[in-house]
DNA sequence: TAGAGACTTGGAGTGCACTCCAGGCAAGCG
DNA sequence: CGCTTGCCTGGAGTGCACTCCAAGTCTCTA
């Protein structure tokens, strides 16, 4: 009985307009953490607390120490950020990077755990519709009343 | 470029199966706060904390002090928990309520507020569903996998 | 080779939406 | 009359997901 199922304002202002406001540069295959900030549109903060969590799996580093970035790594932050979309809590993420790196014999068990956070964005999509049709309601109400006061009815 | 966006675990937790597990008392228009707790699956604390930060339009008292909600009450907080299922911050809730609290010629800024948040709605449940197909692939793969080491595929 | 700008770390701070606590009042019951 | 139960208050605490800071290192351009 408690919070917690975010969608990040960030990602819902940018999810349309600037996805993909910079494409992959292809091929390189070894991204700083500001080229990666720029594909994802996530924070250097937020790439680095990610790892720190053990969301990320083991992030390669330059001979200085410096992140190198894989496309692999963009690979799944992509499936990240949908799960973070969804509202997935970090926690559970985490769970499921944690399978992958144990190995295939985790398939069952990630499967589980995606099947059942499929159903959980199913019954959310119902619940967004049924909230659609009360504010539908409400706004035809108030829709009403305007075209009303606009003398539109008034002839 | 922020977080923010919850929908309470509760909320999910509860939103098919006891949803009305107590269905409202009837005509009798002088609710106890466990009574609102009972019909609403919010906690009294939050109840309580929902009228303090001016979410509630009013609450009705006893001449002891204790709050006393009407019908009309259980209808706003039925409004409150649809808005709240979608994930709007409170913040917004707040001012809508204080527009209704202002009356009638607040009506378009209102309609604006729905309007803006239903789109943003809209936006959520598309997302949602690029997801899903996502959550499909992966878990096809899992199941494909599963099912060939069950030996359905060795025949 | 100097300076700007990008990168590193651990740990502290932020904002949201609750959630709980201490201390106290009021009503009903044996 | 004492006891339990339900309610009241302001303020502090919680959990999540970041977000920022200080102080230092590295890299690139002029």
């Amino acid at each position: 009985m408690t919070v917690t199922d975010r969608v990040p304002m960030s990602v819902r202002a940018c999810s349309q307009l600037d996805r993909q406001r910079h494409a992959r540069p292809q091929g390189r295959d070894r991204y700083t953490i500001s080229e990666v900030v720029d594909y994802t549109g996530l924070s250097a903060h937020t790439l680095r607390w990610y790892e720190r969590i053990g969301l990320m799996p083991h992030v390669d580093r330059s001979h200085t120490g410096q992140r190198r970035y894989t496309d692999k790594d963009l690979d799944w932050l992509d499936l990240v950020g949908k799960l973070r979309l969804t509202g997935m809590p970090v926690a559970d993420m985490v769970r499921y990077a944690q399978l992958v790196r144990e190995g295939d014999h985790t398939f069952a068990e990630r499967e589980h755990l995606l099947s059942a956070h499929r159903e959980d964005v199913r019954r959310r999509i119902a619940e967004l519709h049924s909230t659609l049709d009360v504010l539908d309601f409400k706004i035809d109400i108030y829709a009403a009343h305007r075209r009303a006061s606009e003398g539109v009815l008034s002839i």
